[in-house]
DNA sequence: TAAAAATACTCCATAGGTATTTTAT
DNA sequence: ATAAAATACCTATGGAGTATTTTTA
């Protein structure tokens, strides 16, 4: 597990947008959505309710 | 990336051996002696000197 | 229909491997 | 002569970008 996606999975949360989150990271929205998505993956659970928009921390997160 | 390297240094403190410490990271020595010289690099200091053997860490290190 | 997120590629930097050479004991 | 570290060269992985397509409010 990376410093790196937990910093990503961080500013999401408390941005709790990732067009935003990926500006403020100096990223691309689709790289932010994918190492997002591929940390859930990884890690076996979801970390964000993608809807109701906006975007709220599962349990898990 | 950091925390790798990291472990990496660790290791090779521990074992003051590369070849012992590439074995324990399951990596080749090669691979090991890099990253411990890229570190080196990127910081701009030696972290073991290499002679005498066996390797010893500087006060860097 | 406008925003946000996800997908589909393409590219490239780099971590790692094997083979080999150099260095030091 | 032997063991350890360094170098050379190659490959593969995955992180990132642009363009585009869903999705949902």
């Amino acid at each position: 597990m990376e410093l790196r996606v937990l910093n990503y999975f961080v500013a999401t949360a408390q941005e709790l947008n990732m067009t935003r989150a990926a500006q403020k990271l100096l990223v691309s929205q689709p790289a932010l959505s994918r190492q997002i998505a591929d940390l859930e993956d990884e890690l076996g659970v979801k970390l964000f309710n993608r809807r109701p928009r906006p975007l709220t921390l599962t349990s898990a997160g």
